[in-house]
DNA sequence: TATTTTAATTAGAATCATTCTAATTATTGA
DNA sequence: TCAATAATTAGAATGATTCTAATTAAAATA
């Protein structure tokens, strides 16, 4: 072994450490959905956290999906994405963006911000305290036909 | 009949005005869906909407609910709102705001923008084109255990 | 190391919000 | 009035998520 970790150790190190932080036990179906979200940033689903973690380890079940990525939420490695009254997206990107969504092509982007959300002008009873502020953007791509970042909207389960 | 009409008749026409702009009909379930809507600002869940409605239409269904609920959404009438993974809640102020939800209270309130959402710097895309920006709010009452906003979490169902 | 405790995983059932379906009723327009 | 269209209804179907009970794995302790 190489006196520098790899890329996926580094990874696998780091969420463990998150993990424990948190009281959460390290576990290889935890690593698998985590290396899962970090390969592709198009905010998966639940299911589709599930058919690409099969790839890598085909008795995980879809129970552990859900209970792996609410301990990685509750861990602070990522975050939910909910869009309307669809199913809840996941994102490992942690930098302070915001999240567009395309109703033509039913994609979820993440959108930086040049100023801290923070700042926007909110006029907060007092009586109420802010822990997180979101924006979500809707629209559409300027090119739904030919657009680049198209879902696939319906994918055979396995 | 007095001349001037009463507040529960200008809600009526006002909402037969913009059914009838998006070809849609007025009828007498879509009225009390509305009426349901203006009498609270507490964002309710569908299924309060009809607990409510039943009580003024004993007879009205939960498909109804549902499509009404999306024909106001579709004329301009009524926001949803989306807190989580919780049901979609609704709201009809539809003036320039955003939305506090208490992860304490299960309320959702509104929090008025002093600024205009369109001003935030956001670094878009040449791609993507936006038609709407929403902000959400997620924190806590002061006092959650004595809070005046506190929802009824539970509802014996009629 | 063996034992005990605790946490995580699993398959599948259950739940809940929402949408769909097919039959019926109401409304509009000719 | 009649035909065409839209809205309503009850209930079934769907889809996402959560729960349950049994099993397995990991950590803590003896």
């Amino acid at each position: 072994m190489s006196e520098r970790e790899s890329a996926s150790e580094l990874e696998a190190t780091e969420l463990a450490k998150r993990l424990a932080g948190s009281g959460l036990r390290m576990t290889s179906q935890r690593e698998a959905v985590f290396h899962v979200l970090r390969a592709q940033t198009d905010h998966p689903t639940a299911d589709e956290v599930y058919l690409r973690s099969k790839a890598e380890m085909p008795e995980i079940s879809m129970a552990t999906v859900y209970n792996t990525l609410d301990a990685l939420v509750k861990c602070g490695l990522v975050k939910q994405v909910n869009v309307d009254r669809a199913a809840t997206r996941y994102c490992c990107n942690m930098n302070d963006h915001c999240h567009f969504y395309c109703e033509e092509c039913g994609g979820v982007h993440d959108i930086q911000m040049s100023g801290e959300i923070r700042d926007f002008p909110l006029r907060m009873p007092r009586d109420l305290s802010a822990r997180q502020v979101d924006v979500s953007i809707r629209g559409a791509c300027r090119d739904p036909e030919g657009c680049s970042r198209r879902q696939a909207i319906s994918k055979a389960k396995g």
